[in-house]
DNA sequence: ACAAAAGTGTTGAGAGTACACCCATGC
DNA sequence: GCATGGGTGTACTCTCAACACTTTTGT
């Protein structure tokens, strides 16, 4: 028996958070736990956690990515189940929360503040998230937690919400700029009681490693 | 119906090299693959791995990681079977290859000329070798390559053998020693007709991840 | 005028890279 | 004496980290 599970992170309030589901099902029935479930035959993996995903917050295409797979024997009660994690991101406003057929709630809650979970569903998530922290070191994954322009103070916040700490600005804007990953657009956000701010799209969205990125 | 199949590295021969069975079942009856097999009922994953080893090597204890989980629909033709890969890595001296009841062969193959292989065992060899070279540069996994003393000629060769390129000699020592995660041992290699070598032994064999390593 | 975020450069320290010669031994 | 790998230091470049003030807007 194999199920995939995601952690689907975005960002909500200026935190980091993660998407769950109340179980209708038991066993656990009416605790949090990771959206996912069986894969069906004939399925590709990734399809499955994708099927999931959408089934929960209407959005088919964000990033997805194998975390690892769970396969303790203890891990679930009703015996040897192994799981394949999924480890998604995803900005916040394209989701629209809706309680699927195995689900009679759906949330999205910071992750330092995460309620009881079912499963082994906490240490998939603290694993997600020393994944994330690693990946976005290396790599371009956190243009998906953004909108498509973002001012440079809004990607720096991604960065520190990630991290959960604070960053330099005038190092962080030298250093994402040489990158030469983002064009400048030719908006700028106003209409805040501030300094307008110049707006940046990335110059692609396809996902790139770099050497030493942070 | 899962599986775990293993891609045990080792240094043969001034080679990176992999070891791999000839199946004596269907299908790819013959063909050389990765070793591997049935999870069984109440058995840890990496369990399963480390069982298949032994089988083929004699050997139980090496440096074993979770790799990847490939589940392809077609990647088997008797049906959906998942497979969990392994990355393993032990030094070539305690290995005693040994073919168990499902191969008729066991052999170590040099990476740069593979026979033809079962399955998609190619491409996880291929996941395995970037792993393998992403992860000698962040934490001391290659001791488990090395005997337990060696010159610190002996473990560069090994960085080079995965990195496939010479390194400097002198800015090699330098780091590996600021690491401070060596140590000198009494003995110097001797007997060969050249200068003798000082011997260096591993202050722990833990796993240990380090910031920016090479 | 004030609050709030935007924007902007320099300096010092440490790490990385390139590079060439002598040493100890066995045959 | 020669072949083989062992052993050693310096100079340059580049990256990283620390650090403070002015600008533009809305209220």
């Amino acid at each position: 028996m194999v199920t995939a599970d995601v952690v689907l992170f975005t960002i909500e309030g200026q935190k980091l958070a993660v998407l769950l589901i109340k179980r209708k099902g038991k066993p656990f029935q009416g605790m949090w736990a990771l959206p996912g479930g069986f894969i069906r035959m004939g399925e590709e993996l990734g399809h499955a956690a994708i099927r999931e995903l959408k089934e929960e917050t209407g959005v088919g295409s964000v990033y997805l990515e194998q975390l690892y797979t769970f396969g303790g024997v203890k891990r679930d009660p009703r015996g040897r189940i192994v799981t394949i994690a999924y480890l998604a991101l995803a900005p916040r406003h394209i989701m629209r929360l809706n309680a699927s057929y195995d689900a009679v709630d759906v949330d999205i809650f910071p992750i330092d503040n995460l309620p009881p979970l079912a499963f082994d569903h906490k240490k998939i998530i603290e694993y997600a998230l020393i994944r994330l922290r690693n990946k976005i070191q290396y790599t371009n994954v956190a243009w998906s937690l953004l909108p498509s322009v973002f001012s440079l103070g809004e990607i720096q916040k991604v960065y520190e919400l990630i991290w959960g700490k604070h960053l330099d600005k005038r190092n962080f804007r030298k250093k994402i700029i040489s990158l030469g990953i983002l064009k400048k657009v030719s908006a700028v956000r106003s209409g805040l009681r501030q300094r307008p701010a110049q707006l940046f799209a990335f110059k692609t969205k396809k996902y790139t490693e770099l050497r030493r990125f942070f």
